[in-house]
RNA sequence: ACCCGGGUGGUGGAACUGGUAGACACGCAGGACUUAAAAUCCUGUGAUCAGCAAUGGUCGUGUGGGUUCAACUCCCAUCCCGGGUACCA
């Protein structure tokens, strides 16, 4: 019989799914594992090879897991709602409703064919309005609470009424509020409001933001990238407006800390890290000469405080127009005038470019009296800090390029360590010039520095983080509606029981006026009884932000998920996905967790136990660079990134240490001497600055589309089978590992699966004309052979380990040794077969299964359990050890395990080989590592 | 510029805490079976030198140096590639 993997794929497809082996209990017997799949966003374009590479390696985890005995969750879903298809929709008129079921429907049945073990019938949609009414009601919760710094974590708002009825803001000191008990309850409810909207952890307020004129909406830090949409790649712009936020900076110090008890990469931790951006340092004031007010900087080094050399403020710092004198009035004008002018992208763009102006008016430093200028600049932003800097040119960079172009005096305090040709950021300098912090580390001046700017009551410790307010609001169609309705100026929450406010039917998806969403154009749903509806809908991360809880409960109508059933399925043990989730969806997840178990609605504070990035799966790379030359000599040689490596180079080595002179002619003359192969490939050369650089290009027509098209997931399967196309996937390289796509190998690992199947079934005279004979099965019950039970022994061990830490590569290519190592033996065993067809079956269930059922099993593998290695198999009581002289191989030596030290120096001087590479030399000492080799040193 | 990750045959990639570098697979070359093809199987395959041969020598994990009996692995310096961040005071 024919390894037929398209019948056999078919046939378990379709009973697994009849008989619902898929499908996950609550029952809480069991120990839990959960293993999650960032859930795709259903695109038009269906599954690419990028995709499944992710869910493979999650789907062989699961089931791996699952034949060790745990309950196993491994749902999979859908994050539909979505910019992408609302475009579609302008575009075609087709409603996204519409749309995101097509290609819903169309993604199932492509994963299916891989033949993933998602249990379906807990499939989540976004879109869904039984599961965004949940998303909307996390919303109102966030809206109904606020953070306090006192306890530490989220509380309903009314506390903090209460407060204010209490004490006033005056204890809080947690806002610019300053307000007294009884002032409190004189304000009227507008006023209240108002207040209180400056505390809750999901508010409105007016904000600069994102705008995209040409998406007509607004995007979110992470959604736009170098000044244009991340998405279309358009022009974005600042515009006020009214929009929503998650004070995700009140959860900044805890997403943090938060780090410290999670499994992610070093990578992803340093990302989210940077993105959060905390800063220690001070705030303090300075007072202006003849002027009544004073200005606020953040600074990071208090020590550096008699190094001041002028103030830098924002160009929209709110003081500006009220230190301008007159004389300066014109050329600050002039300068604003020319701010405005530049939009983000040129500002970004031109980082390197000093631009300034002087204001008139003088600050005056508290310490030593002096008098210190006052400028605007573009290099302050607004956003960060106070607004506004104190400018040590000695110590800062920036400063010092400032102070040199517009030639302001610089003051040196640290001596020899600066240069004056440049700033020296350094914190291990004496200081001088400093007042009551000379001669003082600067490390240690630090925190002298803070503590007597506390004394003197012009300024205090501050942290400062870089990360912004989580902009929620978007002036689009397909996303979750907002359950808040506006009266009078106040934002009124729905009633849970409302919920869900569904999205209404439009029928056009054309933005409304004034930048307001579509769903502004439709006036009946938009003013109610009691007020008008907000217009925009939520951004995509809202429901991603927390759907791998709906999950585990998917169906309650009660509640988001019962808290019986979260404390048992808890955190998510492994997550999948890519790293462009790093500082978006990563740390909105994350603070939705620590909210709702800052009210007890949940046990666990950190979402994802286990982050596993997976690698993309890039395209071809065209050119490979060969060498990198500087004049005459050769830089560097780098064999990295030769996917396309057609060259072969025969002295790549020698090439370098011979100091070899490459040019245009003597590569030429390479090719043609044949020392450089397939001259078929064009040679590019390309100048930068004097070094130049030499590329070997690809023809083109290599690369023609129809190759592509064989490239995509659902023409492998239909080629090779599921089990092939899953084990290739990971049979390409480590998970985590970006790599191109490449077909070439795939039928190596085909043949492994065929080589598998003839263990089972003779085929040496099958089938002639295209019909079938022979091919008995030839699978017996004789008795293994030590060394047969020791390579199976050595597999499941192997297989084990590799798939524990997520190496399936490796463990693919054990599966291989020991297949070819059995049809070497000629062993057909089922003692021997059966364990390892449990051991292949994460990886290759269709194939599996079968087989399991060839040799008499009427159960699914899938309930198998995992065999055990057992170590009377893999222990030896004699082992070949590597003999080395001096380090080097020489030869080896039969060693019992048990041997002393003793026995093998005695065994090693009369070894007639080890004498002959020894050549009567003294021997020094012998050095035995049991188990791994012995060295004689002479 | 800064912070992470990486560099191993013609290619993808093995080598777990230093201990026989190149597992496994692709590709390539040769052979077997076949009228032929496909499929399958066998052999060889880092470079280089010596030998009819078995075999053996030398060099080899980007480059230069160091530690060690022993380095892909640890340390220092340097070049290159990939990712992230970017006037954050």
């Amino acid at each position: 019989m024919e390894y037929n993997f398209r019948e056999i794929e078919k046939k378990w497809q379709q009973t697994w799914k009849e008989s619902g082996i898929y499908q996950v209990s609550n029952s809480f017997e069991k120990p839990k594992y959960y293993v999650l799949d960032m859930f795709p966003y259903p695109s038009g374009a269906g599954l690419h090879v990028g995709h499944p590479l992710g869910y493979i390696a999650s789907d062989i985890y699961a089931r791996y897991k699952r034949l060790k005995g745990y309950n196993i969750l491994h749902p999979m879903g859908f994050d539909s709602f979505g910019l992408p298809a609302e475009q579609y929709a302008i575009e075609t008129g087709q409603h996204p409703a519409t749309t995101t079921e097509n290609n819903i429907a169309n993604f199932k049945s492509q994963l299916d064919k891989i033949g993933f073990c998602f249990d379906w019938s807990r499939e989540i949609k976004t879109s869904d309005p039984e599961f965004y009414r949940w998303t909307q009601w996390i919303f109102l919760k966030l809206f109904k609470s606020w953070y306090n710094n006192e306890n530490n974590k989220a509380e309903p708002i009314e506390t903090l009424i209460k407060e204010f009825a209490g004490n006033g803001a005056q204890r809080l000191q947690q806002s610019d509020h300053s307000f007294s008990a009884d002032e409190w309850k004189s304000f009227d409810e507008e006023k209240k409001h108002e207040i209180l909207m400056d505390f809750r952890l999901a508010f409105s307020s007016y904000g600069e933001v994102n705008w995209c004129e040409a998406l007509g909406t607004v995007l979110a830090n992470d959604e736009v990238v170098n000044g244009v949409s991340e998405r279309g790649g358009f022009p974005v712009e600042k515009k006020k407006m009214r929009q929503w936020y998650l004070r995700i900076t009140d959860y900044a110090e805890r997403l943090l800390k938060g780090l410290e008890t999670v499994d992610f990469s070093d990578a992803m931790k340093e990302m989210q890290r940077n993105w959060i951006g905390r800063s220690e340092g001070a705030e303090m004031r300075f007072s202006i000469l003849n002027n009544p007010l004073s200005i606020e900087v953040y600074t990071t080094r208090p020590d550096t405080i008699f190094g001041v050399d002028f103030l830098v403020l924002a160009p929209e710092h709110e003081l500006v127009n009220q230190l301008i004198t007159e004389e300066q009035r014109q050329p600050i004008n002039e300068y604003l005038t020319y701010v405005k002018s530049r939009s983000d992208r040129e500002r970004l763009a031109e980082v390197k470019q000093i631009t300034g102006c002087f204001t008139g008016s003088y600050a005056i430093n508290p310490f030593d009296g002096k008098q210190i200028p006052i400028w605007i600049a573009e290099y302050v932003l607004a956003g960060y800090g106070t607004g506004a800097i104190m400018a040590v040119p000695c110590g800062d960079q920036r400063d010092f390029d400032f102070a040199i172009h517009f030639n302001i005096p610089i003051t040196n305090i640290i001596g020899k360590d600066f240069n004056g040709n440049e700033a020296n950021p350094t914190k291990e300098a004496i200081l001088e010039n400093s007042g009551f912090l000379n001669g003082m580390l600067m490390k240690n001046a630090i925190g002298v520095a803070v503590n007597k700017i506390e004394e003197l009551g012009i300024g205090k410790r501050k942290v400062n983080y870089r990360m912004r307010d989580a902009g929620f609001s978007r002036q689009r169609y397909w996303g979750e509606p907002f359950p808040i309705i506006w009266s009078e100026g106040i934002a009124v929450p729905m009633d849970e029981k409302e919920l869900p406010l569904e999205l209404p039917f439009v029928e056009k998806y054309g933005p409304g006026k004034n930048g307001e969403g579509p769903l502004s154009n439709l006036v009946d749903w938009v003013n109610t009884s009691s007020g008008k509806r907000e217009t925009s809908t939520m951004p995509g991360y809202a429901g991603s932000s927390w759907y791998f809880l709906r999950y585990m409960d998917p169906h309650n109508n009660d509640t988001f998920a019962d808290k019986k059933i979260t404390d048992y399925w808890n955190q998510v043990d492994v997550y999948i996905g890519g790293t462009e989730h790093a500082v978006g969806h990563l740390l909105y997840s994350r603070m939705w967790t620590k909210f709702l178990y800052d009210f007890g609605l949940i046990s666990f504070e950190e979402p994802f136990k286990k982050l596993v990035n997976q690698g993309m799966i890039t395209g071809k790379s065209y050119f490979f660079m060969l060498n990198r030359i500087h004049g005459d000599k050769i830089v560097s040689y780098n064999s990295q990134n030769t996917s396309n490596a057609f060259v072969r180079l025969k002295y790549a080595h020698q090439f370098i240490s011979n100091d070899f002179k490459l040019t245009k002619k003597t590569l030429d003359d390479q090719v043609e001497k044949g020392i450089v192969e397939r001259p078929s490939y064009e040679i590019v050369w390309e100048k930068d600055g004097d070094e130049e650089f030499v590329f070997l290009k690809e023809e083109s027509e290599k690369m023609s589309k129809s190759k592509f098209n064989v490239d995509n997931p659902n023409d492998l399967v239909d080629k090779y089978g599921a089990d092939t196309f899953r084990m290739y996937e990971m049979f390409l390289g480590p998970v985590e590992q970006s790599k191109p796509w490449d077909t070439k190998g795939i039928e190596g690992v085909h043949r492994f699966l065929k080589k598998l199947w003839r263990l089972f079934f003779d085929d040496s005279s099958f089938f002639s004309r295209g019909k079938m004979s022979g091919g008995e099965a030839i699978w017996n019950e004789e008795k293994p052979t030590f060394a047969e039970l020791k390579m199976l022994h050595k597999t499941i061990k192997k297989v084990e380990e590799d798939t524990d830490r997520f190496s399936f590569n490796t463990a693919v290519s054990a599966f291989m040794v020991c297949v070819n190592e059995l049809t070497d033996l000629k062993c057909h065993k089922r003692e021997i077969l059966e364990p390892l067809l449990i051991l292949l079956a994460p990886y290759a269930p269709h194939i599996a299964e079968e087989l399991y059922h060839v040799i008499g099993n009427s159960d699914s593998i899938l309930n198998a359990v995992f065999p055990e290695s057992e170590n009377k198999y893999l222990t030896e009581t004699e082992k070949e050890y590597p003999v080395s002289i001096n380090g080097k191989m020489r030869t080896t030596m039969i060693i019992s395990l048990e041997s002393t030290q003793q026995e093998v120096e005695k065994m090693v001087l009369s070894n007639p080989i080890v004498h002959r590479w020894i050549d009567s030399k003294p021997i020094k000492k012998i050095i035995f590592v049991k188990n791994k080799m012995v060295n004689v040193v002479v």
